[in-house]
DNA sequence: AACCAGGTTGACG
DNA sequence: CGTCAACATGGT
């Protein structure tokens, strides 16, 4: 490939922390540490060589207009761990957690593919998620360069329950066919889930069929960027029993709330086991 | 074989 | 209002 992008002088950045923090299960590493996946229609290869990144196949402007956002380098992590830790007063659960997963971004991600990704995921493990989801797009995406780009609602509400069931994702199959057809109808709109201030838009969330509030946050905070969620699963209810038996007053986190809570995930998640 | 996985639903007090 | 079995499927 000589279409490729380089960034110099990387801060709090991991693509390997990145894309294995549960957030994303469209993107994997090939061979040599390269990770590769399709989003917004494309496929891009990412390799991480210290503080330099080389983003494949793609050029500058759409570095720019599209990537430099989905990888949110344009966000500046190192004040964001200062306020994180402020907000925790200094407490050594949060500090040990951000000095772990120090490399950890939230992507931008497409908000239909984690709308659908996230109700996949409720009582179901990784590795099946990305399974599933696989199975998704092969046969209900489009292909291109050895990809797949995740199906549109209006194929998969075109397709029915009866064969999403067939792609082993169970009793969700009614739920991503409920959510599919809000979409189609305009009963659920996206760009209308942009506008609303974060309650609001958990509620509207919540109206579909297999959503509810663990899965309506994730989606808030990986689909639309709303930062002032936090997600509670199996994983932090643990974190909050551990090391907060007392209570966390998540309150106080405001729009920090949802990176903290990424980090505690990332920490309880990959050191115990 | 029983229990778990980035939970939610519907039924029952 | 809170509690709890059931839910599909695959892995341990």
């Amino acid at each position: 490939m000589n279409n490729y992008v380089k960034i110099n002088g990387l801060k709090d950045f991991s693509i390997q922390q990145i894309f294995d923090c549960g957030q994303c299960f469209r993107f994997d590493s090939d061979d040599d540490g390269c990770i590769s996946g399709i989003a917004y229609g494309k496929k891009i290869s990412l390799k991480q060589i210290g503080d330099t990144l080389y983003i494949y196949n793609i050029n500058e402007d759409e570095y720019e207009s599209t990537w430099k956002h989905y990888l949110a380098l344009d966000v500046d992590y190192s004040q964001i761990k200062q306020e994180i830790i402020q907000r925790f007063d200094n407490d050594t659960t949060i500090s040990s957690a951000i000095e772990y997963g120090h490399g950890i971004r939230i992507l931008r991600q497409e908000p239909w593919e984690i709308i659908c990704s996230f109700i996949i995921s409720q009582n179901n493990n990784i590795p099946r998620i990305k399974k599933i989801i696989s199975r998704m797009v092969e046969n209900y995406g489009i292909a291109i360069d050895g990809g797949y780009t995740f199906p549109t609602a209006e194929v998969l509400y075109n397709a029915g329950i009866d064969k999403l069931t067939e792609l082993k994702m169970g009793f969700r199959a009614k739920y991503i066919y409920d959510a599919a057809e809000r979409i189609v109808t305009g009963k659920l709109n996206i760009d209308e889930i942009k506008q609303l201030d974060t309650v609001t838009a958990m509620n509207k969330l919540q109206e579909v069929k297999g959503i509810g509030p663990k899965v309506a946050s994730c989606i808030l905070l990986f689909g639309f960027d709303k930062t002032d969620v936090f997600p509670i699963d199996v994983w932090i209810k643990r974190v909050l029993e551990k090391y907060y038996p007392n209570g966390l007053d998540i309150s106080k986190l405001g729009k920090y709330a949802g990176i903290a809570q990424q980090y505690l995930f990332y920490f309880e998640r990959y050191t115990n086991i």
